[in-house]
DNA sequence: CAATAAATGTAATACTGTTGTATTTATTAC
DNA sequence: GTAATAAATACAACAGTATTACATTTATTG
């Protein structure tokens, strides 16, 4: 059972470093084997905690930095004064697609256990002054998630 | 002309802080102008670079927490390491009344200058799964702004 | 397996933000 | 206006977040 998880997960991390022609480094198995694992979005500080005693934290710094110049990652906005990177289901499925990944969906905020996750639901339109130019958007909803409810 | 808008900064803070029954000090009068003339959300840091010879970096810091805790000013999410604020429309405007402001508006952020700004509209309501309770929305619309347009 | 390129660890540094405390300033009551 | 009090500020110290430079190690390629 832990084993068929753990197989599971470590195929899918070698299948993305492969896609994505990266080096296949202790650091970035180790670090997209966290995300994938986590199901939600993390924090440098959370990574630290989990893989510092054989992660150097500027190697995990760089690491991250690689995953979002890939896309593999995306930052998450938030109000507080760090970075939240996540690993959305889109990227974890659709590896072999070389479309231009847009993460178009929603981020939920828990206000109780301040964990992030990234929703399935897409991001509604708006229609605003056309002098402005939409690119991207994105969409937080704070509040008490499926767990904490 | 100056001395007008010069004039009607001046009194709108006088205002905001008589309002809030603020003490009337030096910080928090030049602070709340600067985001009444700026019309955008400011950081500390570039708080620091206009105000920084006349107010110690910690005040700036006091400052913006006291103007954040009278809901005078709102925080904005965003994906670097640091928090933006910002002073709308409806703060300036409705100084006067006593309801509870909520923040539910659209945040414009700009690829080119990096300015955010507030925008008039309302932030469209989502359906999720009701075993999330949704307590407030953020949404940042990123792209070209109408100065760099 | 060797040569090369890439990534990592370490140290140093810069930036962001908070806390404690003495001093200064604003408010208040007279 | 002035004194007493309360509040805010400046300064110093500190904790956390993130980046850069460079020597060493690891991964990739032929």
């Amino acid at each position: 059972m832990v084993t068929d998880t753990t197989t599971k997960i470590e195929s899918k991390v070698l299948g993305i470093i492969k896609h994505h022609n990266l080096s296949n480094t202790d650091a970035r198995r180790q670090v997209l084997a966290l995300f994938l694992n986590a199901n939600r979005a993390l924090s440098h500080q959370e990574i630290e905690r989990i893989a510092g005693e054989t992660l150097d934290r500027v190697t995990i710094y760089r690491t991250l930095n690689i995953l979002l110049a890939h896309h593999i990652l995306h930052s998450v906005p938030n109000n507080d004064s760090k970075v939240l990177y996540a690993l959305c289901k889109h990227d974890n499925e659709d590896i072999t697609t070389s479309h231009v990944h847009v993460d178009n969906h929603i981020h939920f905020a828990c206000v109780v256990c301040k964990t992030v996750t990234c929703l399935e639901a897409e991001i509604p339109k708006i229609s605003i002054s056309n002098r402005y130019k939409v690119q991207f958007t994105q969409y937080i909803a704070n509040g008490i998630c499926n767990k904490c409810n």
